[in-house]
DNA sequence: AGTGCTATGATAGACGGGTTCTTTTGTCTA
DNA sequence: TAGACAAAAGAACCCGTCTATCATAGCACT
């Protein structure tokens, strides 16, 4: 096979050795030089540089990772990018890996594909990284019997505990509890619940909450509904809700763009809000795309979360070690689409 | 400084050495076993393979790296992840670099620091990459001046040509055309301009489009307004223009979010859309946040510019070597935003 | 017995950066 | 001028994978 030329005149990268050829020194004095370390003399050190500079010296990643046996890098696998989680987590994660001096090797796995984490354990353990992270959005068929490789750093972000990974995820069993309790105070007793795709780890610990919630004040959970995160799905739902429950104040979706897709369907069946029927979301995401953004809805911290998925999955100093399940609790943000239901 | 352990019983991977010993047999074996060549005993097969899945080995990326002087994987280099262009980027290049069995080494820069082609150059060449990404969303103060690193693949993904690099982004320039012409075709002629901040390169050729769309039918452009992409943005500007212009019939919004901020304001003044004012946007981003989204806009293929974006940072096979620019022309998607104007 | 094949080992080297040890050179002092 | 000592620079080797030889043993077939 097609090798790179290992003689001087072909394309391979500059290394140390050729610029000690052509500064007429030996390789460790241009390595003292790279590496601002003392003892040599100022002139040499200059025509070094000037060697270097010439030649567009940079030093090998390969070379310098083999040897301090470090990547500088932790891998995050994700399957779809454009979900909002997802990218929530790459920006958490991204800002967090930053202040480590540390880069993201991202894999995207395929969108359509089944996901197994012993597979996305073993793509990302062929790259350079020095932890892994898995963003399980969906329960993975293997999540009971997964064991992570030995000798590196591994994390999944989900809401499921795992016996021998650490796994961390903003609350979202919580953030319903959060929301519910807003609409108990305000006094809605028929809260109707319309969820994202019953496959979504998110979808389940959200709905749970509702449940748990209502069936805690002996209120029967009416038959929840299956959207698909988005804001028609929600509209869908809402009409139906509309048309369907006479009963209902109040409307729980499981993120904002249903709530919004909600919130038009009732305008539209002639219910106003939030003064017949209040309507929450959860993930605080509707800023950029809907003016005068009136939604009562949960926001998440996810570049704490990011910090977190961040330092278990690359443990600084002696960090490591025990298997934990951290669980971020998001913030309530109370604004104008909830209200003391009509009598 | 400590070294990790070169003993058997440190924290050291697992090498192939270790295999081999285990096994009972030469290096050489192991590596045969490892890259499934022929002329290996069945039994010896099995042996080393029962040695590998024991000892936990997984090749050392840095030592195959240093040996083929390739890392698998494409680095890119974006300022802030959230916003929808680098998003739409990461995804477009996530999935071109899958086709290639690439990763992705991603590379967010502080979202506040002043943002130069060098240092990012710098910062991404220090990383295990086969080609250097840089999204220069808003121009970069060495732009002009910028050269880019000598043998390593290097694509700018902006507007601007540059005379030494190759730069791909979609056409937001045509975008503005396509849009302008549906508008002119359905007897449009005042049609105002609601901008992103005018440090957007994407915002820059978006307006320039408008206007010398204007001028090319000796229309004389009025004063555009300027937001910050955000729905509340567009609102505002709507609002001002509702109360100020009473001849416009049309607004152009840089974005669909500004566009879906514009559209309340102007029926929040009474102005119904599209019958008194038609409405434009781009990105085609609505759809997830909004029920029934109507608007017109321009949708850009944004997998189409990612792999562009990789094939030109990651030369497959001699395509390398010359500079170019490439525009990636949008598609026009008439909904029921727009319509003749009122006479 | 000779030929040809397969399986394996031994040894070495390339790749590039960094550490350690050693040698050379230079300067200062007695 | 000799000895002490520090600065400067070099030589060797390691990290782990892969390949390229070459050698050797064993086996089967003619």
């Amino acid at each position: 096979m097609a090798r790179r030329p290992s003689n001087d005149t072909g394309t391979r990268p500059v290394s140390m050795a050729d610029v000690a050829r052509a500064a007429g020194v030996s390789q460790q004095t241009v390595s003292r030089v790279a590496n601002g370390l003392p003892n040599v003399n100022k002139q040499t050190r200059q025509r070094v540089q000037a060697a270097m500079q010439e030649l567009g010296f940079r030093p090998s990643y390969a070379g310098r990772s083999l040897r301090d046996g470090r990547y500088h890098s932790v891998g995050l696998c994700v399957n779809d990018v454009t979900k909002f989680g997802n990218l929530s987590m790459i920006d958490g994660i991204a800002s967090a890996a930053r202040e480590h001096n540390c880069a993201i090797t991202l894999v995207e796995m395929s969108k359509t594909e089944e996901f197994s984490l012993a597979e996305a354990t073993r793509r990302m353990a062929a790259l350079p990284v020095d932890g892994i992270i898995i963003g399980m959005s969906r329960m993975a068929p293997d999540f009971e019997t997964f064991d992570p490789l030995p000798g590196i750093g591994t994390v999944i972000v989900t809401m499921y505990a795992h016996p021998r990974v650490t796994t961390v995820d903003s609350d979202h069993y919580g953030c319903s509890l959060l929301l519910m309790n807003h609409l108990f105070e305000l006094g809605h007793e028929q809260i109707r619940y319309i969820g994202g795709p019953s496959f979504s780890v998110d979808e389940q610990f959200r709905r749970a909450g509702w449940q748990d919630a209502l069936e805690r004040r002996h209120i029967k959970p009416q038959t929840p509904l299956e959207g698909d995160w988005s804001a028609n799905s929600g509209y869908e739902a809402g009409r139906y809700l509309a048309e369907h429950d006479r009963t209902m104040t109040a409307i729980y979706a499981a993120n904002d763009q249903m709530a919004n897709g909600a919130i038009a369907a009732l305008r539209d069946s002639g219910l106003r809000v939030p003064e017949d029927v209040s309507v929450v979301g959860v993930d605080d995401s509707l800023d950029d795309f809907v003016a005068h953004n009136e939604l009562t809805t949960v926001r998440f911290d996810l570049h704490q979360r990011g910090r977190e998925v961040f330092e278990h999955a690359v443990p600084e100093a002696g960090t490591a070690g025990k298997t934990v399940a951290i669980r971020i609790p998001g913030q309530l943000i109370i604004r104008h689409s909830t209200a003391i239901p009509r009598s």
